[in-house]
RNA sequence: GCGAGAGUGGCGAAACUGGCAGACGCACUGGAUUUAGGAUCCAGCGGGCGAAAGCCCUUGGGGGUUCAACUCCCCCCUCUCGCACCA
């Protein structure tokens, strides 16, 4: 509802971006939107009875007018709302085009179940398995909903993630690790005594076979009412199961808790030895990976170890450890043994062979598994985007018509947080005729999750108001990729992973070319303040309307940018706004107070003197560095506290200059200065350095002058200093020509006074040159 | 728990590819200016010893590699983000 510290930090770094490149000659593409569905605007709703849509555009009008007075160059022309109907029916006509292709299916799925509130909770809305609103014990149910096969791309978003170089190292591991590229094999296991059934399992260690001592099955999988028939047997699997569907996830894989499950009367055979194995269903083995089921192999898998050892199990090992193997199950490779026919070989060969084994005799297969699953979709809730399908009941589900797009939200529908979908409630919506055989039908009442939205607004950036489909393809050809995408590291995997899945499904749609969707990202930290996420609860949040009243955009903005790198968390202090404003006023203060002088400096001067040439070469060695710290890292800081010294350098030389340097050469080494000072500071604070660049006489906007390129021949040195170390413990300093002969470095080095004394009564036994930067003299005795 | 990061003065931080640890800024101290305060300017400012020159110690903890380690390797601690219905 309104911006925080964190929005003036994203948005100033995105702004700088946009000014930089565009003093840089580029044509830049700065929108600016809102991404308005979700959960937050229907809280309020409930909370505060006004409706969804009243709230978000409030919202929209305050947070634009706070950024305007950000001053941040968005193109506002371009400006969109999520939850306009011209904005969302075009990813409902994506939805159809997806389920055409199979792309967009349904299913079951467990969810958060309120029995008080009798409604769907998000994760949410779920304080330790209680329902936030009602405090109700929250239990799982099943329910129908929409699904995206993200599965279905999987390797091609896993094989992308070595070719995004401008995307940050730690995303890219956290997204492969998310989309979890297991290969192994799976095969059947059959059941003792049961030819009508078998279990099939999948295992990245097929060379571990031999080690099998018991199979577990997820206690949700369907296999096992087949196999459970007594009644007393059955009332145990019911009670585990119910227990088991009270831990999350999360509880259930934690590695350092017990594992907890149940034996079955019935038993499986190993096809490999034939041996008869226990069977249990264990709260460690999850339904929704793999095949729901697994070989236990204890000597290989600490999981399966760890299991073993609580319920007395035997355990084989099937792989020679290391010397000196401390652990308790090891999962490295080595050399088969108690294998059978796998004896002698290394773990990868030994992998291949048992899958040969396994294909030969028609028992299974070799199989790749993701750990990455299909995206749900489906919300039962109002704020959203219809899902443009329906339930007829004599065709089944019916997708709407094309024509008929958007299917528009209905604005009058009670929200209480309770009850089913909303939309459900909303008959002059839900009742429709089917689009096939004309009869009564309802409409889907689930809406979209709000993911599907932030998944491709930023190609509709390209042709905001392009009415014949979600974007024009010259326009979209143009700009896309994103050159600079800029978020939150929270993103990392699943917004992140989302759009690029959907822009694929979209090339493959025929809509756009490209596969990716950013080319470049740039993951900034949070704003912290007391050594806390800023936030009202914790009253420690700071109004940027405040700073902005008390300082200035500018200073607000030069504050986010200076107090830490943009991927650090940054921790807010007020005292370092006043030093940002300060800076600023300083500059201010030079200019006004030198203002005569600086408009008559000549554009450019050759400098005479030695204080002229090392000003001189100070005003162009920060132009390079500030370019560089921008380019080559984002090193916005750093580019701040150069732009800094360079303004101390310019007061320095002010009053070393007065007698010492003719005064045109003065006055025009003043004036290349300040303007380098402009020029470079104007991305980070535009409007003091606007002001003053026409304070200046110049009649064109700062924005569009070239951002400078650093003088070589100003930035040429004859000398530098060299450090010298005896031992590794700097002891002197020399100043020799750059480029120095290393011979000659060497004998400085060891003539110096103090050099000497150190290293006097020692032997040399080595003196290591490292040129124009240092000497150590390596001593014994 | 799993996956991914981070840890440097009183504080925010800097340090190219392994090469002077602490740039720049804040806070603080002293001085100048001022009726006073504010603002501004000058100087000092990691810790210990010292009058000073200087010496020793110091980058979460412990080990290692190297002439040289904030940086590389191993073990440990703490904090942050994500974990699929918040977005």
């Amino acid at each position: 509802g309104r911006i925080h510290m964190g929005h003036v930090r994203v948005y100033a770094i995105g702004d700088l971006l946009a000014r930089y490149k565009w003093m840089r000659g580029f044509n830049v593409l700065h929108p600016m939107g809102w991404d308005a569905f979700g959960l937050p605007a229907e809280n309020a709703a409930i909370e505060h009875n006004v409706h969804p849509a009243i709230w978000t555009y409030a919202n929209i009008d305050n947070m634009k007018a706070q950024l305007r007075k950000m001053g941040i160059s968005y193109d506002w022309d371009r400006e969109l709302a999520t939850c306009d109907p011209a904005y969302y029916r075009w990813e409902q006509l994506v939805f159809l085009r997806m389920l055409e292709r199979g792309l967009a299916y349904r299913r079951r799925s467990t969810v958060n179940w309120c029995p008080g509130c009798r409604t769907v909770l998000a994760n949410e809305q779920v304080e330790g398995g209680r329902c936030w609103r009602c405090d109700s014990e929250v239990t799982p149910r099943e329910i129908e909903g929409w699904f995206f096969k993200i599965t279905a791309y999987a390797d091609e978003l896993l094989e992308w993630c070595d070719k995004l170089p401008g995307w940050p190292e730690r995303v890219l591991t956290m997204q492969k690790n998310w989309i979890g590229r297991s290969e192994g094999a799976e095969f059947d296991l059959p059941v003792a005594g049961r030819p009508d059934l078998t279990m099939r399992v999948f295992t990245t260690r097929p060379d571990t076979v031999f080690g099998m001592t018991y199979a577990v099955l997820a206690p949700e999988h369907p296999l096992v009412d087949r196999m459970v028939t007594d009644p007393a047997e059955r009332a145990r699997v019911t009670a585990f199961r119910a227990e088991v569907a009270r831990e999350s996830e999360i509880e259930r894989l934690a590695a350092d808790r017990p594992k907890r499950g149940v034996r079955l009367s019935a038993k499986i055979v190993n096809p490999f030895n034939d041996a008869e194995l226990p069977l249990f269903i264990a709260d460690y083995v999850l339904m929704g990976y793999g095949t729901g089921a697994i070989m236990a192999v204890p000597g290989e898998d600490q999981r399966d170890w760890d299991f073993a050892k609580q319920h007395g199990l035997p355990i084989i090992e099937t792989v020679a450890r290391p010397a000196g193997w401390t652990g308790e199950a090891y999962a490295g490779d080595g050399v088969k043994v108690n294998s059978g026919f796998l004896n002698g070989l290394s773990t990868p060969d030994a992998k291949r062979k048992a899958i040969d084994w396994l294909v030969e005799r028609g028992l299974g297969i070799s199989k790749v598994n993701y750990r990455l699953r299909d995206w749900g979709i489906s919300r039962q809730r109002y704020w959203g985007a219809p899902i443009p399908v329906l339930h007829c009941e004599r065709c089944g589900i019916v997708p709407e018509r094309e024509e008929n797009l958007p299917v528009i939200l209905p604005r009058d529908v009670q929200l209480s947080g309770t009850g089913g979908s909303p939309l459900a409630d909303a008959p002059g919506f839900v009742n429709a005729p089917c689009p096939t055989c004309g009869g009564r039908a309802r409409r889907e009442t689930d809406t979209m999750d709000t993911f599907v939205e932030s998944s491709w607004y930023f190609l509709r950036y390209c042709s905001p108001h392009y009415e014949h489909g979600m974007f024009e393809g010259a326009a979209a050809d143009y700009w896309m990729p994103v050159d600079q995408y800029i978020g939150g590291i929270e993103h990392a995997v699943l917004h992140l992973l989302y759009a690029r899945f959907y822009t694929k499904v979209l090339r493959d749609l025929g809509m756009t070319k490209v596969s990716e969707p950013f080319t470049a990202l740039l993951s900034q930290g949070m704003v912290i303040k007391d050594g806390a996420k800023m936030s009202k609860s914790k009253g420690n949040v700071v109004d940027p309307d405040d700073l902005i009243r008390t300082y200035g955009a500018d200073t607000a903005r030069l504050f986010s940018l200076f107090a830490a790198p943009p991927a650090k968390d940054l921790d807010w202090n007020d005292h370092g706004v006043e030093g940002a404003s300060r800076f600023l006023n300083r500059v201010w203060r030079f200019v006004i107070g030198h203002g005569d002088e600086l408009r008559r400096g000549a554009r450019s001067a050759v400098p005479t003197t030695d204080a002229s040439r090392a000003f001189r070469r100070t005003i162009h060695e920060t132009i390079k560095r500030v370019t560089d710290d921008i380019e080559t890292d984002f090193g916005f800081n750093t580019a701040i506290s150069a732009v800094m010294e360079l303004v101390n350098a310019l007061h320095a030389f002010e009053t070393a200059s007065l007698d010492a340097v003719p005064a045109p050469e003065r006055a025009a080494l003043l004036r290349e200065g300040v303007e380098t000072v402009l020029l470079l500071l104007a991305p980070f604070s535009p409007h003091v350095t606007e002001e003053l660049w026409s304070q200046l006489g110049h009649d064109v906007s700062v924005f569009k002058q070239r951002w400078p390129d650093a003088d070589p021949v100003a930035l040429r040195r004859a000398e530098v200093t060299v450090v010298v170390q005896v031992d590794g413990r700097v002891r002197g300093r020399l100043v020799v020509d750059v480029d120095a002969p290393e011979p000659r470095v060497r004998e400085l080095a060891l003539a110096d006074d103090k050099v000497r004394s150190w290293v006097s009564g020692r032997a040399v036994e080595r003196v290591v040159v490292i040129p124009n930067r240092l000497v150590n003299i390596v001593t014994r005795g």
